[in-house]
DNA sequence: TGTACATCAGTGAACGCGCGTTCACTGATGTAC
DNA sequence: TGTACATCAGTGAACGCGCGTTCACTGATGTAC
């Protein structure tokens, strides 16, 4: 244990590799996927020996289990504020809009997460985790939904199945994304998609 | 060149063993994942030293791609043939039933797939093969609801549009069933999904 | 503010293992007569 | 059908590299006075 102040300084230094070293990752992760990238691949492309590498890391999962839930955090934080911008009643298609903006933006982001999800589907506990994480996020959109007081389809039942439905959505177009690299499209079919949902 | 006999004879040997290999190599990759899978393991499961291995294939990715190719035209075969079943006209929720019945039988299918995606997803030469593949796919279930008679919501355009959102809507149930292992829970979700889709 | 001292983050060399890849060899498979 | 011969599939040992992991060391960061 020790005192604010001097942990704040050593921190620093200790921040700031470790910040370096999950950003290169990032890079090197998005290019090779998980599964092909090399410890000192990273350090490489970060600037330092490998030994900086176990200062900071237990291995490679570690990592990158940190760095998938840094970048959700992220994600989750600008889908949440994409959904507040309304005021109290809820613009379906400007807000569609705005959350499918955000959801498709970044391809390397798709990529790191879709590698997270096959290391998820193998591994439960860590399929709790990405569980826990997406339950969340459909929660936030439920409650928007739910809010919204705009008529929901029948068939997908209550607010919590339309943003189960969004989701599934999301995923599917994802998908087809990663493939075709056509975002401009990607985003009107997610557009369509999400109307032909939520407006029965 | 030999003649048929001859080729027959020899061949049966090497298509034994490839097929011992592919077998395995299936098992192997649906459990670990490509990329976290050694020729080694593979030769070690299938029984053949690893000389065999190389006999037979130029390296791990030439496996997975006869892999994955063998056990598509599997599926797509038996997605066809679900689609075909019903005469002229097209009992839309019965095929929904079998198609889904199909498409979500095999979790170590789901898993290999979803591998194949993302090394597709990194590779533009890949991705064109394994977007064909889906392209065929979504034609033929094109046809089918073209051929069907029945109205479709006219968001989503015509039958080709629809076929997309078919095809998005598995995706998308898919990635949850990775995560979730809920066969009767994704089963029904999809069936749900491709009503709210097909049915205005 | 300046100096002596303590701690700790990152260095870089070393070790060793797993495994990809090759290749001379063997015995299994098929042919010719 | 049986025997001698040719070809080829799979063996298993060997080589060597990439890289994960460790660790004694250094110099950077912070403390005490």
């Amino acid at each position: 244990m020790t005192v604010g102040g001097t942990a704040g300084r050593v921190t620093r230094r200790r921040a700031h590799t470790r910040a370096n070293l999950l950003r290169a990752a990032f890079g090197v992760f998005a290019a090779k996927g998980f599964g092909h990238v090399s410890i000192e691949e990273i350090c490489e492309a970060a600037g330092y020996t490998r030994g900086a590498f176990y200062s900071n890391f237990a291995g490679l999962d570690e990592l990158f289990f940190a760095l998938y839930a840094e970048r959700a955090e992220l994600i989750a934080d600008q889908v949440t504020a994409a959904l507040a911008q309304d005021g109290p009643g809820l613009d379906v298609p400007a807000a569609v809009d705005r959350v499918t903006e955000v959801l498709l933006l970044d391809r390397d982001w798709l990529l790191v997460k879709t590698d997270f999800l096959v290391h998820a589907a193998r591994d439960p506990d860590v399929a709790r985790g990405l569980l826990e994480h997406r339950a969340r996020l459909r929660g936030a959109i439920a409650d928007r939904l739910a809010r919204a007081h705009t008529a929901l389809p029948a068939v997908l039942g209550d607010a919590e199945g339309a943003a189960h439905a969004v989701v599934a959505a999301y995923d599917g177009v994802t998908t087809q994304l990663l493939l075709d690299r056509d975002v401009v499209r990607a985003r009107a079919w997610l557009k369509q998609l999400l109307t032909a949902l939520l407006t029965g």
